[in-house]
RNA sequence: GUAGGCGUAGUUCAGUUGGUAGAGCACCAGUUUGUGGCACUGGUUGUCGCGGGUUCGAGCCCCGUCGCCUACCCCA
């Protein structure tokens, strides 16, 4: 028997059901914020990913489907879908139009990881892009969108905001912290030292106790911040304040992705497992540049699928349509034609099997219809069907025609 | 890559100090000839993950292997 790849799954049921209901739900509310669907390969060149996601990056440097295809082409699975659509907003030169442009997509991501709870090598990820515009209210307005979301899927959730700063207060920032890391490098774990030469904002998020140990006194870039930095995230504050949704400013909070500047969020859950993060995004206002498009702002989210499956709350299930059946056998013929016609407006399930009334039935209950329409003996005889509303009990005998 | 846990019926699991397998759920059929969800009765289902070893005998013990889960790392 052939399984599925580790780290990935089929969807089927009750799971698919909720899966369609979470997109429909999402793409719902970012409809009404303006966002157009996107879709993108998933299969792209591997530089995209190396020069956006960031090739210190652990996505880049471990966790990619990277091959060469049978053309010589060094590609890859994407891992993620901001770069994509960057590379779309750029390859499709929207960045030389003074229009802004917002887009939501859903798809398929791959990583190569050891699989847990929460953490597939195949998930899924809805997610949007806002293209062109530079104000924190789009910020705001991405994180007041994502909550909405939420709250018609019935989950509840704790929202983390950060600033990472921007080109001019962050390199200082980072010298700073550099110099600070180093002088305490004896005490870092292993891998805090590698990032001190990678990427030291990330030693700020290690889970090692004995790091976060000596971190509290470590320089903090959201007291670093320039000025257009800091005005920016003290709105962004004062508008979550006025909206009434809840924060907490977490200082370690870092993103994966190298590409991030400024307002950076993570929605989390503590009702999953270790992996806690439902949606993650921020600003990313030099990607289009890294990518080779005019200087454009962007800022964008994505969030996993799969992590917020369980949460769901799912709308009671309503009977729909009909179940028909025939309790002779030359009336099988009769109710496949029926069904067919029927089939024109309503949602029809057909059992082929002549069977006894009973056992009809159960089958009514197990298709969820809300109608039973039944032909037996005297049915056939006259030209009439049996029907009966499930819900309301009613039932009669009428003609073909009025059927 | 590392650590721990687990692989027995479609599914969730039980299986005593080693004596060639069981329950609930699900499924199917019935419960006086045409009224469902409930209840009752009956029935079907397994190369006990795979390969070796110990033993008269292994689901149980030993070794290996594969797979799954959880966690680290990292992140949606």
């Amino acid at each position: 028997m052939i399984k599925p790849l580790r780290g990935m799954k089929d969807l089927m049921f009750d799971d698919a059901q909720r899966f369609v209901h979470i997109v429909t739900t999402a793409v719902k509310v970012a409809k009404r914020y303006g966002y157009s669907y996107i879709e993108t390969p998933i299969l792209e060149e591997t530089s995209l990913f190396k020069r956006s996601v960031g090739d210190s990056s652990d996505i880049v440097s471990k966790e990619m489907y990277q091959f060469e295809d049978k053309g010589g082409n060094d590609v890859c699975m994407r891992p993620e879908g901001t770069a994509g659509v960057v590379r779309a907003f750029v390859s499709a030169k929207l960045d030389r139009q003074p229009m802004k442009q917002k887009f939501y997509y859903y798809g398929p991501m791959f990583r190569y990881e050891r699989p847990q709870k929460g953490r597939l090598r195949e998930f899924h990820q809805f997610g949007c892009e806002s293209f062109g515009e530079a104000s924190v209210y789009e910020d705001f307005t991405l994180i007041v969108m994502i909550s909405q979301i939420f709250k018609e899927l019935g989950i509840g959730f704790d929202l983390l905001i950060n600033s990472l700063g921007c080109p001019e207060c962050m390199p200082p920032y980072r010298e700073n912290l550099v110099n600070f890391l180093t002088d305490i490098k004896e005490e870092l774990c292993e891998d805090c030292n590698r990032r001190i030469g990678t990427n030291p904002i990330r030693v700020l998020d290690c889970k090692n106790e004995k790091c976060q140990s000596l971190l509290p006194q470590s320089p903090k870039l959201i007291d670093n911040l320039c000025e257009s930095c800091e005005s920016d995230f003290k709105k962004l504050t004062e508008l979550l304040d006025e909206a009434g949704i809840a924060y907490t400013v977490d200082t370690n909070l870092v993103r994966g992705l190298d590409y991030y500047n400024k307002t950076a969020f993570e929605f989390v859950s503590n009702e999953i497992g270790a992996q806690s993060a439902i949606a993650g995004g921020g600003r990313y206002d030099k990607l289009v540049e890294y990518l080779d498009g005019k200087p454009t702002p962007a800022v964008g989210f994505a969030i996993g699928i799969e992590r917020i499956m369980e949460l769901v709350k799912m709308p009671q299930p309503q009977r729909e349509g009909y179940y028909m059946g025939a309790m002779v056998p030359e009336a099988v013929e009769k109710v496949i034609m029926l069904a067919n016609d029927k089939r024109a407006q309503k949602k029809v399930t057909v059992e082929y099997s002549s069977k006894g009334f009973k056992s009809h039935m159960k089958g009514v209950d197990k298709s969820n219809a809300r109608f039973a329409v039944l032909i037996g003996e005297d049915e056939l005889k006259n030209g009439t069907v049996w029907i009966k509303d499930m819900e309301s009990k009613e039932e009669k005998t009428i003609s073909l025609e009025e059927f």
